[in-house]
DNA sequence: TGAAAATCTTAAAGCTTTCTTAAGAATAAG
DNA sequence: CTTATTCTTAAGAAAGCTTTAAGATTTTCA
């Protein structure tokens, strides 16, 4: 069974390390946000399956975020506020989100909401699972309909190609080395097939890249490896 | 679209006849129950969407009842209840109800509550919501009255094909490889079946595309499988 | 029930795309 | 300037997709 990924999005650190805690304790992987910016990047860079929201956040409100997170991806959002007023409730699950907690909150009721949410995204099969777009700049990933795009438009690659995109996308920034590359992608142990991933390097690029001698977003570290760059 | 139907279970018919009145002016059907009993029944007896139970009745309490209609259906659940201990809720929840809401409640905030679950219920659609029309373009899909068509021309399909078209267009999108369409569709592990699908493809393209050697909807990702494409 | 029609499956051939390999050119680092 | 590393190109081999056709099976309707 794959680990589900829950983002945790407050200005307060403590309530984040806080149920940072919980949800490890729960078995779910924990990415952390500190303004809705950084919130809706990590919605871009990582396999996401439920948000948990504050609603009052400097630079960009939590209500705004919902709206442009419902826009990109849709994923389980529960806010948590500070705001107990019925009008906030009701004007937090209208504009998008699927439950909304005040605080003060019990921790466990929320793991509780976070469980239910989570069981029903989850039914509905696997399928739904692995979904989800990954963002660099202007490329983008969509994993349900293996495409990839480069400023809006589709790019057809290979399954091989593919797969190293997919590799570098879910690890953005990191660099490996062709072996790396290699193993992880043909699930072999990698035997003197350092040329064959450099040739897929190369279409990657022809495809993907504006001018492939001066790549944007598939960069080489000299005497590393490779890595897609982070935007 | 089709209406959404509710029902209400509560031994107080005051609060019943109440939540009727919100629940019809946001035009969804209702239906009523007094006792856990009822509510089998009626579940048993009507197309029901959502239900908003009582966890505090003669006869079966609103947990077991929970239970009960999880085993059968799997629908969204709203608890209701006097119960307003945090120890209730998470047990609520943890028995497989979507949302808990403490009486005495805001209906407004019940109602933003019923919306964000039938939002969330209906977007999947898929196993939930056994009618309604998916669209992708000029091709339509209402699994109603089992017919699909191409810029509103009626596409005559035999069953298999209709299966396939039908399971793809409810994960608009989604690549599936051969193998998984056949277990979907046939219903049993695929045994060298690589062959039958494509035929059958072959033939689907035949009658929804206008020049099935450069399909629009039915598309192939080389090394990978199928999709409709989503429009 | 029996014949006709419709649908499904299988096999095979042809076509297209993708992968790998190898060898030489280009580039960065010291 | 030398060396190690990366990039590029091309071509044959391998893998995957499409199409056709014919026989088997199921459904329909008289």
């Amino acid at each position: 069974m794959e680990r589900l990924n829950v983002l945790v999005c407050d200005d307060d650190t403590a309530i984040v390390d806080a149920l940072e805690i919980y949800l490890k304790h729960e078995n779910y992987g924990v990415l952390k946000a500190y303004t809705g910016a950084q919130a809706l990047q990590a919605l871009a860079e990582h396999e996401i399956h439920l948000i948990l929201l504050d609603i009052m956040m400097p630079e960009m409100d939590g209500l705004s975020a919902t709206i442009r997170i419902r826009e990109e991806r849709n994923i389980p959002i529960i806010i948590i506020s500070a705001k107990s007023e019925d009008t906030d409730k009701i004007a937090g699950l209208n504009f998008g989100a699927d439950d909304y907690v005040s605080k003060p909150f019990n921790p466990l009721e929320l793991m509780a909401r976070v469980k239910s949410q989570m069981r029903r995204y989850t039914a509905l099969g696997s399928i739904a699972l692995k979904s989800g777009i990954l963002k660099s700049g202007g490329l983008e990933l969509d994993r349900a309909g293996k495409e990839v795009r480069v400023d809006g438009e589709i790019i057809r690659l290979t399954p091989t190609e593919y797969g190293i995109v997919v590799f570098l996308m879910e690890n953005l920034g990191h660099v490996f080395s062709i072996a790396q590359i290699y193993e992880q992608v043909w699930n072999e142990p990698s035997y003197a097939a350092e040329n064959t991933v450099a040739v897929h390097i190369r279409r990657i690029r022809e495809k993907i890249e504006i001018n492939p001698r001066e790549p944007k977003y598939l960069k080489v570290v000299w005497g590393i490896g490779y890595k897609i760059k982070k935007y």
